[in-house]
DNA sequence: AAATTTAATGCAACTTAGCTGCAATAACAA
DNA sequence: TTGTTATTGCAGCTAAGTTGCATTAAATTT
């Protein structure tokens, strides 16, 4: 289970969270790479790349599914409390790197905490 | 602008959200209403509920759009920081009432925070 | 209480995200 | 260079949500 073979697609797509730290829809990867490969393709090696922990997946406020590179934003693994950033102007999506506390719902068993911030960028909020 | 009509399809769907503290998928609305009106019309009436903020709508770690009534979730109005709950369990879904602090983003313009908690319900962790 | 207006609905067809099965291809180890 | 098998392409599928348009039925007026 995993990464296995590092192959031409496989490298391409993670060329592109490297070169970009920005969170990227499945629906804009698959068009960037619609020259280079199959969309199956792409929603598979995403989906290997997130068990790998190379990036890491979250719903965006459409409802489509993005993804994000694995860095500074969750160095000690996936983190419960992670929040995103969601311009709605220019639909710039992101990690935010600050830490958030939440409160304990009692009797419940929480696994994870997904927040998102639904906003202007600072572009698009001057 | 808003629910001028209070037509039998309207009537039903409220009474859903009358008999039910708990947020409804709207796949699940569907089908629960399909003998008495079409998708369409389910799909349309929820537009315009949320439009007069009788329900408000979020969407799901699945990235399917939940409703939920508006009650003592959000009393005043609809309240930038809103937490909801999701059991993995058996999908129970539910307004979370508590009061959550966020950070506040410098030069970004923050419209809503959604913030979803994901695990087991008081049922499903026994 | 009929006539009128127009919001609301049903229907059918469409769009799009995401998934599946299987045959063909290409990493990579031997 | 060959063999194994992970990976990919392809075609077709499912399911959520939308659209246009003709029809129906609230609510208002006469």
């Amino acid at each position: 289970m995993g990464i296995t073979r590092k192959t031409k697609s496989v490298k391409s797509v993670i060329s592109i969270f490297e070169n970009n730290s920005d969170a990227q829809s499945v629906v804009h990867l698959v068009d960037l790479l619609k020259r280079e490969m199959n969309k199956t393709t792409v929603y598979r090696i995403l989906e290997r790349l997130e068990n790998e922990k190379l990036v890491h997946s979250f719903v965006g406020k459409d409802g489509l599914k993005w993804y994000a590179k694995c860095t500074d934003c969750c160095l000690d693994e996936h983190k419960d409390i992670h929040p995103h950033f969601q311009c709605k102007d220019c639909g710039k999506t992101q990690c935010v790197k600050q830490e958030i506390t939440m409160p304990l719902l009692p009797n419940y068993q929480i696994d994870t905490v997904e927040v998102l911030f639904y906003g202007l960028c600072e572009q698009c909020s001057i």
